[in-house]
RNA sequence: GGGGAUGUGGCGGAAUUGGCAGACGCGCUGGACUUAGGAUCCAGUGGGGCAACCCGUGCAGGUUCGACUCCUGUCAUCCCCA
């Protein structure tokens, strides 16, 4: 470590960040301060951030949150000896980046790189320990080229059930059949058990803006630009097989340190339900009797045949209550099924249902709509002829894509059968109970969807809900007309995106002699890695639902290989691609042999603490683990998860606002523009419209929050000042709009680097969403001054000691206040409870700076407390007591319990729960002494004189209580 | 509609997990110093009452010697899903 020469030293005694800030951030980059080895050197610890997407507002104060609290743990636990991995880097595809493209016209890695800098700047401004050697964006195209090279091995990768495991495809046992029809069948049976496959799926497709959207982009079925009608089409899209590892991504679950709500978070996405496949006949009439017959034979067959529509049902044990079927307007028996008759209505429905998103085709509260085929299915329970319906409120993509419906036990089906005049037969019995009306219920009028007992269900009558659905399905498995199946909610990932800032696919698509495709793909081999993104002339949309991609130089977009032509892929992935795996490769970040050398990966992973904003808690952290796993089955990482510890912070909301409702902001307008005051529309959820008030001001962009003046109280309600106007004060999410965005660069100008991050930590537990106050920003600066004043002479002319700061053993009491606070402090900071941890440390300043003699001891080990959470002030405070290096691997001040302990504690006294007393007694009194100091307390004597005591309770070092008659 | 989280002074929040409710900070009140760089220092600050005391952790019950903490119901706010 360098000698402090490096660190230039102007006299200057009041605590000024904006001097001391800058000059140790320097000293940390110019000694390579928090370099992390390659290998670990001891006990390795690796803490994680979500890195973050380098937005073109820059940092948000939301981002230094979990940055700081991260930064506390690492700076803590590298002063405890452990070697600490801290990286950072930038997630750095994706739309706004496109988008800035389209508009001015300059390739997007310009604007990318800009805002990265500027992300870098204000980072590196907060004093983050992070290695910054390390950092890496998903855009870097040796980070890329790797993202290209874990797709290639989920290409080379299937899924075997028998083993519950990924295995290269060349592994994929090939069916006789298929290997007698010769090598491209075989290709073709390959390609459609691989984890990245081709499929078709539905796209947002916008004709008015001649290009396809993200879903995000849709709102209500219209474009979120421009408001033009969106439609679904289908397009031959990549998906990632992720439902083969449904399973094992629920139940790993159990492996890991989340919280309990984020774990239900994930099960609930990935949705499984247990239930079972049923076939309802829907062939020829006369030849039912013989296909039964056939069936009963032999097992359920994989793939349905025509004559049957297979559906998937979690209720097989309503299976009698089925009265028609219903199946989704993509399906693919739609139009075989649909009767001449019918066919203009189906038609019609189906075109307007493509024009839905599932969502609105879902929502329970809306209308159900639907259409008879004019077909009817045979129920396999008890042969009766149903109905078979198309409606938008099934979907293509959950289970088979056909359902039977049993109105009496579904609120859906209910609903519908109710529209459109459906029997419904109740199967179920929910015996009595006050909240269900069972008359009803048996009548066929009431929908009850619970549990119960069966009824008009033949032999099973009589069963409960449990026992039947197991007894049923192995009879129907027994016939060939069943079998027990698992369905997830999760569905398989739709990985490609219509897009140019993304990565490119390295895969080729084979050409026939004539420039068509033949339907056959080709790997780009790993040693031509990476496929660079090609140059466009411009990046707007070319009107075709083809990839901005498809009007690339033909260079770059045909490969010719051993006298083959190719087309590359003009398909882009979707921005979780580069965050699936960056863990990774922080730990190998400039390998050029591999993602990551195996034994690196196995020295440093799993990440030990991983903490990010909550938005992440599903989808990131669902495809992250599913990479993982997938590498892992292949054998290239040591953990079959990734992050062992996982943390979500809280959003940090604006300072507090004045809402004014609609109403009454309408009829005071006039008055209140007089007043200067102007109203923000906001709307918040269920269209509920909402004003803030704030101050005009020239700047029309620039407006101010209400002052204290501005408002008044009355009865406990708010006013605005000489009006009655009532106000509600509310802290919204940070938004341009309504004005209450912080930016941390004024923060840290007005207020310091140190400050900002030890307010983030001070506002609260760090899970919790908190609204932000400068008021309390003011008051941890508050905190520092006094820190500073503390240990350093502001009234001296050069930066010298506090006079009370002296070389002397500090006296039993300030040692007691000192290892209490070691011990707090350590606690509270291994437990991540910052805020508490921050409290006690005011604590001991509130204490120190009223002695008159202040050890410097002392004032050492307190430094090192503060250190992790106020790493710049702590540096020069630290250097200040005479030390002549950097603390950031100063041992972690040690404390004795023994002298931690109070001499005399007090304990209260009650009388029948009440409080009564107080007395000073020794902590280590015992049961019997401490009752009888009670006893003898003056006050207690008194009050229990002409009581009877019926039980004393006496907790030794916490309460007496007498319970007396 | 389902799931989850939260509800404590004027405000942000503490409370060793069933043991003194309100640590710490902001704000406010009073005082000291007569001081400009976020002034500093001291004292006070949940409500009521002169007092002894009484009331207080969204609301209503319950368990317990004792409940912010556990149980039942209920209301409100926020988040996620449909």
């Amino acid at each position: 470590m360098a000698p402090f020469a490096s660190v230039s030293c102007d006299s200057m005694p009041r605590y000024n960040p904006a001097d001391i800030e800058p000059r140790w951030q320097k000293h940390w980059e110019e000694n390579q301060t928090f370099k992390t080895p390659e290998m670990p050197r001891g006990e390795k610890l690796y803490v994680l951030d979500m890195f973050p997407y380098p937005s073109g507002d820059g940092l948000h104060v939301g981002h230094p949150e979990g940055y700081t609290a991260t930064d506390i743990v690492s700076r803590f636990e590298r002063m405890r000896g452990k070697c600490v991995l801290h990286p950072m880097g930038f997630d750095a595809f994706g739309l706004p980046a496109e988008e800035h493209a389209i508009k001015t016209n300059t390739p997007p890695r310009v604007s990318t790189e800009k805002n990265i800098a500027t992300f870098r700047r204000q980072l590196k401004m907060l004093g983050f320990s992070f290695d910054w050697s390390r950092e890496l964006a998903t855009t870097d195209l040796e980070y890329f080229r790797w993202t290209q090279w874990i797709f290639l091995v989920l290409f080379d990768t299937w899924f075997d059930e028998q083993s519950q495991k990924g295995r290269p495809i060349a592994e994929l046992p090939i069916p006789d059949d298929v290997h007698e029809q010769g090598s491209e069948a075989v290709r073709r049976y390959q390609d459609e058990h691989r984890l990245a496959y081709q499929a078709e799926a539905l796209v947002n497709w916008c004709p008015a803006l001649g290009t396809v959207l993200a879903n995000e982009e849709v709102v209500d079925g219209k474009s979120e630009r421009g408001g033009h009608p969106v439609q679904r089409i289908p397009l031959r899209q990549w998906m990632l097989r992720i439902t083969a590892y449904a399973d094992r991504l629920e139940r790993d679950l159990e492996s890991v340190d989340w919280s309990e709500g984020i774990k239900l978070l994930q099960r609930n996405w990935i949705g499984r339900s247990t239930g079972a496949e049923v076939d309802f006949y829907i062939g020829p009439k006369d030849e039912f009797d013989s296909w039964e017959k056939q069936r009963g034979k032999g097992e359920l067959p994989k793939k349905p045949g025509d004559d049957v529509l297979r559906v998937y049902t979690t209720r097989p044990d309503t299976l009698f209550g089925a009265t028609y079927v219903v199946i989704a307007p993509e399906h693919p028996f739609v139009e075989r099924l649909t009767t001449t008759e019918h066919k203009p209505a189906v038609e019609t429905y189906c075109q307007k249902a493509a024009g839905k998103s599932d969502l609105e085709r879902t929502e329970l509260a809306k209308k159900k709509t639907g259409v008879f085929t004019g077909s009817y299915a045979v129920n396999p329970v008890n042969g009766k002829d149903i109905p078979i319906w198309v409606a938008d409120y099934v979907l293509i993509s959950y289970g088979t894509g056909a359902i039977m419906a049993v109105p009496a036990h579904d609120e859906r089906d209910f609903e519908f059968a109710k529209t459109f005049g459906l029997p419904i037969t109740a199967v179920v019995d929910p015996g009595k109970s006050p909240d269900v009306d069972r008359d009803l219920v048996l009548a066929g009028e009431e929908c009850f969807a619970g549990q119960g007992v069966a009824v008009h269900s033949g032999s099973y009558d009589g069963l409960t809900t449990a026992e039947f659905k197991t007894t049923i399905t192995d009879d129907l498995a027994d016939r060939g007309l069943g079998r027990k199946a698992v369905n997830y909610k999760l569905r398989d990932w739709l990985f490609s995106r219509q897009r140019f800032w993304g990565e490119p696919f390295p895969i080729l698509h084979e050409l026939d002699e004539r420039g068509e495709p033949t339907g056959l793909l080709r790997a780009v081999d790993p040693q031509d890695l990476p496929v660079d993104l090609p140059k466009l002339e411009n990046y707007k949309p070319h009107g075709r639902p083809e990839p901005p991609l498809a009007k690339a130089p033909e260079e770059w977009l045909y490969v010719e290989i051993d006298g083959r032509r190719y087309r590359r892929e003009t398909n882009t992935m979707p921005q979780w691609a580069g965050s699936c795996w960056y863990y990774l490769r922080f730990i190998d970040p400039r390998n050029d042999k591999g993602f990551v050398d195996p034994a690196k990966e196995k020295a440093w992973m799993p990440v030990d603490l991983y903490v990010g904003g909550a938005e992440h808690a599903v989808l990131h952290l669902l495809y992250a683990r599913f990479w993982h796993k997938v590498l892992y089955d292949r054998g290239y990482v040591s953990t079959p998860e990734p992050f062992q510890k996982l943390v979500n912070q809280g959003m940090i909301l604006g300072e507090p606002q004045f809402h004014v409702s609609a109403e009454a902001y309408e009829a005071s307008q006039a008055a209140l523009a007089e007043k200067g005051i102007q109203g923000v529309r906001v709307e918040g959820d269920e269209g509920k419209v909402s004003y803030i008030l704030v101050n005009k001001s020239d700047d029309a962009a620039e407006t101010t929050d209400l002052r204290e003046e501005q408002i008044e109280k009355r009865k406990g309600v708010t006013y605005v000042a000489g009006t009655d106007i009532p106000l509600t004060a509310k802290a919204d999410k940070m938004s341009k709009s309504r004005g209450n965005v912080v930016n941390p660069d004024e923060v840290v100008r007005e207020y310091g680097a140190d400050a900002l991050r030890l307010y983030e930590m001070f506002m609260g537990p760090l899970e919790a969403s908190k609204p932000w106050s400068m008021a309390g920003v003011n008051g941890v600066r508050n905190f520092l001054d006094r820190a500073w004043r503390m240990i350093v002479d502001e009234r001296a002319e050069e930066l010298q000691l506090h006079a009370a700061v002296v070389d002397e053993a500090p006296t039993e009491e300030q040692s007691r206040v000192l290892h209490k606070t070691i011990q707090a402090v350590t606690r509270d900071t291994a437990g991540m409870s910052f805020n508490t941890a921050i409290a006690r440390m005011m604590e001991f300043v509130n204490h120190f700076t009223r002695e008159q003699t202040r050890p410097k001891s002392c004032m050492s080990e307190f430094v090192l407390l503060l250190s992790p959470y106020a790493p710049h002030i702590a540096e020069e405070l630290w250097r200040v007591l005479g030390h002549d290096k950097s603390l950031a691997y100063e041992p972690w001040p040690q404390f004795d319990e023994a002298l931690a302990r109070d001499e005399q504690v007090e304990i209260p006294v009650q009388i029948k729960g009440k409080l009564r007393a107080k007395i000073l007694v020794s902590p280590d009194l015992g049961k019997d002494e401490l009752e009888q100091a009670a006893r003898s307390d003056e006050r207690i004597k008194e009050l229990l004189a002409d009581q009877q005591v019926v039980k004393a309770i006496v907790v030794p070092g916490r309460l007496v209580n007498f319970v007396t008659k």
